[in-house]
DNA sequence: CGACAGATTGACTGGGTTCAACTTAAGTGG
DNA sequence: CCACTTAAGTTGAACCCAGTCAATCTGTCG
């Protein structure tokens, strides 16, 4: 059986799948439906019905303000799934929508809710990629609130070359981008204009290479540098495992430990 | 048993407890330990060993950037936890730390697996608890993405009187607030300088009023509307529960409907 | 060949940062 | 109880990054 799934190759990448894991897997991609670019699968204040799955294409969670402006909230690629808890509410407190033409598969909720209950291993994998979703949030937060514009911009494509990468959908040097400016811009909390010109700037610094939709990254640790980005937070295999760091001091391990906390001049 | 517990009057607000429940998450709570302010309890890095549970005090989610500014990723107060399936990780993508003097209670993670497995109606609160801080988190986004100072610091306003008001500790008109105006910026995205000038013009506009660490909000209403501020991602109970809305058209609630998705136009 | 979305460019403006001084409040130890 | 210390808050002035507005260019598709 061929990783065709994305669902099924990221989550293998994350955590050890049983053979009958899989098969099960594959069943719930069965019956994908083709979506138009910009089409929402979910709006806010809507009550979900299951989750959605991305196959092909390009999504995203937003949110739209009284003034009109749009916050990207995180991009969905292919193997994106995740919310798995979500029915426990009863209304969204953001929209999910395509910014390309999309191949979606729905899964209800009472199927997500047997993955998570029969299948241990999935369980596992599954609860581990709401994990990773949950750090790349904050590293979103971090990149809007304190890194420049430039940075920001570095690092989101450094992020989506490791998770295209673990989907089989990007080469070691680039990738397709089925993003426009905006697109860019509303998850950065930029400008369409500045990201522009902010792409540009890092063009002339040798970067990234644009050609129409293909992003090239001639030398992945320069713009990791200027991003600074670390893929950690992906937990996915990386090209170059880097060593143990090795034992650092921990803080507070425990409660016992709680009595003789790290002092304050530990803090920057 | 009175509901002096914060983490039980918080989680008894979403999702209803039985006595045995509550029992149980009393005895988490039993083994509380004071840390100054400004102490790690977790830094980046460091495995996991459980969850920390905030009694009194404000704690906080940070990452530290290598030029040594801070990104503020979420303010802890008493009754916060979550974190629950936070033993999947081998390390730590951002530390925790406290902000003003606190009392904690470690809770390891066999516990917390103990809750989650055998006492549903715990596991069902907590999941929604954590599902309320990915809410959270959201806003924060949207917040330093795209909203002007002076909104984004009358919605953290708004939204920690909401949150203290769930555990007892605001009245309706204010609330004892243990940051700095240091804290506000670093969880804001902007400068301390100009937080305590945005702080000034909040209160030039009748909006707020501060009195050493006390704020009192005078027109909650006013401030909501200058924030930009709905608390329905809280899932809070509300002093004014606002009507239902109705029927709003639902995009895409299954497969069958995927197949005639809504039309681009329908978007901004 | 239009028509249109997306990308690009220029000029201007302004919100927010930076830097630095100063004030206030809250300890802390002699 | 007060001098000393330190953290936090406040203010002013200069600067600049990024937004705004608007025009133009480019590719793509019917």
């Amino acid at each position: 059986m061929p990783d065709h799934n994305p669902l099924l190759r990221k989550l293998a990448a994350l955590s050890p799948l049983s053979d009958e894991d899989r098969r099960h897997l594959a069943q719930v991609a069965a019956h994908p439906v083709a979506v138009p670019a910009r089409t929402d699968l979910i709006r806010e204040g809507d009550t979900p019905r299951g989750v959605f799955l991305v196959l092909e294409g390009m999504a995203c969670r937003y949110k739209i303000l009284p003034d009109g402006t749009r916050q990207v909230l995180a991009f969905l690629i292919p193997g994106d799934l995740c919310d798995l808890d979500v029915s426990l509410l009863n209304a969204m407190d953001h929209a999910i929508g395509t910014l390309s033409p999309c191949c979606v598969a729905h899964i209800p909720t009472r199927t997500v809710g047997d993955l998570l209950d029969g299948h241990p291993g999935i369980a596992r994998a599954m609860r581990l990629a709401a994990l990773v979703e949950a750090a790349t949030a904050r590293q979103w937060l971090v990149n809007v609130g304190r890194r420049s514009c430039e940075r920001r911009l570095a690092h989101i494509l450094c992020e989506m070359l490791v998770r295209l990468r673990s989907v089989g959908l990007a080469s070691d040097v680039g990738y397709d981008l089925l993003l426009t400016q905006v697109d860019l811009a509303d998850a950065t909390g930029m400008t369409s204009v500045h990201v522009n010109r902010c792409l540009q700037s890092l063009r002339k610094r040798g970067l990234i290479e644009i050609r129409g939709r293909r992003v090239v990254i001639p030398d992945l640790a320069a713009l990791e540098a200027a991003a600074d980005f670390d893929s950690g937070y992906l937990h996915r295999a990386t090209p170059d495992p880097r060593p143990d760091p090795g034992l650092r001091g921990t803080a507070l391990p425990d409660a016992a430990a709680l009595r003789d906390a790290v002092p304050p001049e530990a803090r920057a």
